[in-house]
RNA sequence: GCUCCGGUGGUGUAGUCCGGCCAAUCAUUUCGGCCUUUCGAGCCGAAGACUCGGGUUCGAAUCCCGGCCGGAGCACCA
């Protein structure tokens, strides 16, 4: 009995987590970063980075810092400077310090000095594709056994040689089993023009030497990262190892995979350019700016990251799944309008009720909200689609017989239509309504018209078309209001 | 090819480290039913999974070996 007490108690309590595992290592004082390349706007596969940094920083109220990576010219797109902190803010997400290497260049060349004084690093004048051979081969190459002197002379001379010529490399392991860990590139020779520095500079740190430098000198305690990065962790363990630092705490997740949008960043970008996205927020591309277009809750994206969390294995989301979740956000909020597609004016033949005034919920859970009002008197316009041959309600109105070109009044109650069990149709007066057009997720249009409860909107409000589906407003013009869908 | 990493329902997850409480959690999805009124919402209910083969063990989703499948990396990109 007591042997059995023991062994229960060395156990580790199982906790539930929800979603996220918790954090190895310490939890005092921790310090996170999101560090993305400003190559456009943040993405949906951003997310699968910034969420989970931010998401522990709240749980251990720890500091995250925005580090913009711009250290590679031709990959840096301006406008992302200023997009990528707004995409955060729609996330919920505000970093508590925003860093940019493109400030830092004086302080890694500070620590390449350093490294090449402490013989770790050395300046190497081989062509790439002879390095790479002798590398591949487990053979260092002539360089590698310069002396100090001779790098700290070719180090001073760096700024003066041609883009190519030398690089800076991190002495690692030349017998390294991954020939990818074999003394790395840690600076080159760049030419082109910097948005932020314009050509102050020429010698530029590889992602490898700047994030090292910056991961410690930030004092991060935790990186977590793609497991793309897997092997660019472990060169960056050598860069620690050679100045005596601690390493933090490495967490790498697998990749986010989403059905339909393989988009990437430079594909959109020249969508955009040759006119066949309308921009960034284009509702077929998966950049946030254009799923928050679409009425897609910043919560219902945070909360599938998070419930997705930060293991090594691969996942697939897909659209449904988001589209569930976000129904459950949308559903209570959304207030419900009719609206017909590509409309058909009908008259009831045989009406002789009168002009009734229908009301109906905004929102049938909730009464509180109010009512619309839709004036019906014999004439009405609806959706192409709904019109076929049967009996049906027009929705709190009147039942209709529709007989080829002819529709015939049958009868007023509801009661009446659930006996012949007729489809309940929705419609929109022939009076009073407004012209509205839905950008659908492809891009399509579906023009037709809404009742005139939909003037009281704004933009921004998302509500449901029974039975078309969730959208929201995006523009209210002159002569129509431009709504973008959601999902059903 | 080489190096490394994964594999729980259609999808995303919990459980795996420390084997029994797991005839496996939750969500989404699909299907069915309900609803004085969304054939598309809602409500209720149901369906559906441990990659395979060996081994260890009284007992394996969990530990070991091997196969299969999948992914990533192999840049003077990040």
């Amino acid at each position: 009995m007591e042997k059995l007490g023991v062994e229960v108690e060395t156990k580790k309590p199982k906790v539930k987590e929800v979603g996220l595992q918790e954090l190895p290592g310490t939890h005092e004082n921790i310090v996170l970063r999101f560090a993305p390349n400003p190559s456009g706007p943040l993405h949906i596969g951003h997310s699968r980075a910034a969420v989970p940094n931010a998401e522990y920083v709240k749980r251990h109220n720890g500091k995250l810092i925005l580090r913009i990576e711009d250290t590679d010219p031709k990959r840096v797109f301006e406008p992302a400077y200023q997009m990528i902190p707004e995409d955060l803010k729609w996330l919920g997400i505000e970093p508590d310090e925003v860093i940019y290497q493109s400030d830092r260049f004086e302080t890694y060349y500070d620590y390449a000095r350093q490294l090449i004084e402490n013989g770790a690093a050395y300046m190497c004048t081989c062509d790439g594709g002879d390095f790479k051979e002798l590398k591949d081969n487990c053979k260092a190459c002539p360089c590698r056994d310069n002396s100090v002197e001779e790098n700290l002379e070719l180090w001073e001379k760096f700024d003066t040689m041609q883009a190519g010529e030398a690089v800076l490399r991190v002495k690692t392991d030349i017998n390294h089993k991954n020939p990818a860990i074999r003394d790395w590139v840690a600076m080159r020779l760049v030419d082109e023009t910097h948005p932020r520095l314009g050509n102050k500079y020429r010698i530029y740190p590889m992602m490898n030497f700047s994030v090292a430098v910056d991961d410690h000198l930030m004092g991060l305690t935790h990186v977590l990262r793609g497991k793309d990065h897997l092997a660019n962790t472990e060169k960056q363990k050598y860069l620690y190892d050679h100045m005596g630092w601690d390493v933090p705490e490495y967490i790498h997740y697998g990749r986010l995979k989403m059905e339909d949008i393989a988009l990437s960043t430079s594909k959109a970008k020249e969508g955009i350019e040759n006119g066949t996205y309308s921009g960034w927020d284009d509702p077929r591309l998966g950049t946030l700016r254009a799923i928050a277009r679409r009425g897609i809750s910043p919560k219902t994206i945070y909360d599938l990251i998070i419930e997705i969390g930060v293991k090594m294995a691969d996942s697939a989301i897909s659209w449904k799944k988001i589209y569930g979740l976000n129904r459950n956000f949308l559903e209570p909020i959304a207030n419900r309008y009719f609206f017909c597609e590509n409309p058909v004016k009908v008259s009831v033949e045989n009406y002789s009720e009168g002009k009734m005034d229908i009301e109906r919920p905004l929102h049938a859970d909730h009464p509180d909200r109010g009512n619309r009002h839709l004036a019906f008197d014999g004439e009405a316009y609806l959706a192409q689609s709904d019109i076929a041959d049967g009996i049906f309600r027009l929705m709190d109105a009147v039942n209709v017989e529709i007989d080829g070109e002819n529709i015939v009044y049958h009868s007023t109650s509801f009661e009446d239509a659930r006996e012949v069990k007729a489809r309940i149709i929705q419609w929109v007066p022939v009076e009073e309504n407004v012209n509205v057009k839905i950008v659908m997720d492809d891009a399509s249009v579906k023009t037709g018209l809404g009742e005139k409860a939909l003037n009281d909107l704004e933009v921004g409000d998302i509500v449901q078309f029974e039975r078309v589906g969730f959208a929201r407003l995006d523009e209210i013009k002159d002569d129509e209001m431009i709504f973008y869908f959601a999902h059903k």
